[in-house]
DNA sequence: TCTGGGGTCCTAGGACCC
DNA sequence: TCTGGGGTCCTAGGACCC
């Protein structure tokens, strides 16, 4: 049987950990420059405030029911994500614990015997309230997909199900998916959930899995639609991942705080983004060997198709993997020459590096030249400073001082758990 | 004019996830 | 006025090889 621990509305509850009195009363949590929606107390989802909608949107409707809203704080989330994700390790064992995102974990219970699951998910649940504080809900089942359904139901039913529900007979997993929309299923977006209900009248997740395999390889994506047939059927085809998974790709890119028309603040903008994604790299221990950037101007049309202002991008091989800023920099920012047009304004620009492999330059060995290494020993000094700050004291001149182009920020709470000056504080 | 049957590697793009 | 930031996997198609 596998499990999902899904933590309930995660950054809102993590902000009122802090501010006690928030409880039972609407929350909202922003995204990076202040401008979608992408977190919701249960109390500002009935308010029918949507989910990664535009904040200046929902304000009127924020301001008139006296919504609290966060800017997104990462270091606290990130630390709370960390201690929630321990107490699964002691509860089950780290080994099968498989960290599927901030708020989420998969847990493999093994499959022997009679066991009491409810019993069981009803433990996670309370001991991971009571240790960390955050509420979180458990699916049970025999696939991950078949976790992910009961795991929505468990939600979707708080008061009857306690945020715990268990699907381990055929009876139960028929129910729950008659009950299942198909767009919830895990797998199923936006597209194929209109292609579904359209053209083939798959309406929930019970009609889809009662398709064959062929079926789902000729409608839905191929190899990935018979996974998640079978795994609809019982059948589990997605194994739990050993941690340890080292990245394929890694991207810093960002909304500016405001339009750019000027190519020295692009310029800066990707040399800061540029350090970002290399400390990144080298806390992985990979070097790249490609990097990309692109920027997005802003369209015409801007209200009509935001998101798909044109993205224009450039990337280059390096002649040697590396990971050192300085070496990555310095041809992201002759990037910049390649796709600026004056007089264009920008909103958004980004850096990507690909190609990953090991970083050779970890272990100095014999073959390596002494200037080599003594590259790696400045960066992890670099890092170990900027580290201990948390913040980006040592930058290189390139990211720029004043960086009017910085994003918004304007309702952050304190870092209450990573931060000496900015501990919770008792009076 | 005709025009095989494999392979591999790479890139772009689509779809999805949180 | 104002619309997030990461990632993954898969497929198709082109270039190239024998």
């Amino acid at each position: 049987m596998k499990a999902i621990v899904d933590c309930n509305s995660f950054y809102c509850s993590c902000e009122r950990l802090f501010m006690p009195h928030l409880d039972h009363k609407p929350v909202v949590v922003l995204s990076n420059n202040d401008g979608c929606i992408v977190s919701r107390s249960d109390e500002a989802k009935s308010l029918g405030i949507k989910m990664a909608g535009p904040y200046f949107i929902a304000k009127p409707m924020i301001l008139e029911h006296n919504v609290t809203t966060f800017s997104s704080n990462y270091n606290l989330y990130g630390d709370l994500s960390w201690r929630v994700m321990e107490t699964l390790r002691v509860l089950v064992g780290a080994e099968n614990v498989e960290v599927y995102s901030v708020d989420e974990a998969f847990i493999d219970l093994g499959e022997e015997g009679e066991n009491d699951w409810q019993q069981i998910g009803m433990k996670i649940k309370e001991t991971v309230e009571q240790w960390t504080g955050i509420k979180v809900s458990v699916g049970i089942a025999p696939t991950k997909v078949l976790s992910k359904v009961a795991n929505y139901l468990a939600k979707e039913n708080k008061l009857a199900t306690q945020c715990v529900l268990v699907l381990d007979t055929q009876r139960k997993i028929d129910a729950a998916l008659q009950r299942t929309p198909v767009k919830e299923i895990w797998g199923v977006g936006y597209q194929y959930a209109q292609k579904l209900k359209e053209m083939y009248a798959v309406f929930t997740a019970y009609d889809l899995s009662r398709k064959s395999p062929e079926w789902a390889h000729k409608h839905l994506g191929g190899v990935t639609g018979i996974r998640l047939v079978k795994e609809l059927q019982g059948e589990s085809m997605k194994t739990m991942e050993k941690e340890l998974t080292v990245k394929k790709m890694i991207a810093t890119t960002r909304m500016f705080g405001h339009i750019v028309k000027n190519k020295e603040a692009i310029k800066e903008a990707i040399a800061t983004y540029t350090s970002k994604a290399a400390e990144k790299l080298r806390r992985q221990n990979s070097a790249a060997n490609t990097i990309s950037i692109f920027v997005v101007a802003k369209g015409q049309n801007h209200n009509i198709d935001f998101r798909h202002g044109e993205s224009i991008g450039q990337y280059t091989r390096l002649p040697v993997a590396t990971s050192a800023t300085h070496e990555l920099i310095k041809p992201a920012v002759e990037l910049v020459d390649r796709i600026f047009v004056e007089g264009t304004s920008y909103k958004k620009a980004g850096v990507m590096l690909s190609g990953l492999v090991p970083d050779e330059t970890i272990q100095g060995n014999l073959f390596t030249e002494e200037k080599h290494n003594g590259k790696r020993l400045l960066m992890s000094m670099l890092d170990n400073v900027n580290f201990a700050m948390r913040g980006d004291m040592v930058k290189f001149a390139a990211s720029g001082t004043k960086r009017n182009w910085k994003m918004r920020m304007e309702m952050r709470s304190p870092r209450y758990t990573s931060r000496w000056d900015e501990l919770f504080e008792i009076s």
